[in-house]
DNA sequence: ACATCTATATAGTAATACTAAGTAGATGGT
DNA sequence: ACCATCTACTTAGTATTACTATATAGATGT
């Protein structure tokens, strides 16, 4: 899918939220978990930002531990602010998805 | 609904075409259908900027008209670009609404 | 020695929604 | 006549976000 930049934003983040509550996880793998998904065109840059954002913003803990195929990892778990984040992301999703979904099937006008 | 400003980045321009798409109509109308529709925090100050944005694009075609009420009004509709743009929107929205989905619905893992 | 894959960091850019302030026409109340 | 209110459009400046580009570095294979 072409150029999703500037749909992905304000959502990016929420989907870097709900891959890390899974499962503790490092910044390189989810990178490859986005891109998976359909996210094809999201690079590393992107998602690091994201996650220096999270941590200034105190929702996740990190950890260091050594990789055995490579460079050490970071791997992020979320705190209670984190999830709290995570909930509030959701409902704003679902409530857009609403709201478009409304928008686009009312043929009647709005 | 709060602050949904981030995540309206992307989609609001889209709206407002899909508006336009329906009949012929103008900035202040548009800002208040948004608002029914439940986008309450959207301001004419944003949609004016759209509208301008959307003219510079070449998507629309304009009409000035006197208003019984009030000052004249710009009204707007699409032309053949804007309306393909509109697809456009609707296509990449519907990929990125379904992969959310599946992130949000896929409880083992991604 | 070099390429490749893994892994993180960061300065700078572009795009977008919002803030805040201004201008102006029409109407109604005082 | 004056002012508030609703209607209606404009625009300079700001904050946030995703992306670009580049750099650094560990491990493995040729």
């Amino acid at each position: 899918m072409e150029n999703l930049t500037e749909m992905l934003k304000g959502i990016l983040e929420g989907c870097v939220l709900e891959i890390i509550s899974r499962k503790e996880t490092y910044g390189y793998e989810i990178v490859k978990k986005l891109n998976s998904l359909g996210f094809e065109d999201v690079v590393e840059g992107t998602v690091y930002t994201i996650l220096l954002r999270l941590e200034k913003n105190k929702l996740v803990e990190i950890q260091k531990k050594p990789s055995e195929i490579g460079p050490p990892r970071k791997f992020y778990t979320l705190n209670n602010a984190g999830r709290n984040q995570l909930q509030t992301f959701w409902r704003k999703w679902d409530f857009i998805a609403s709201k478009m979904n409304e928008l686009k099937e009312n043929q009647d006008g709005i």
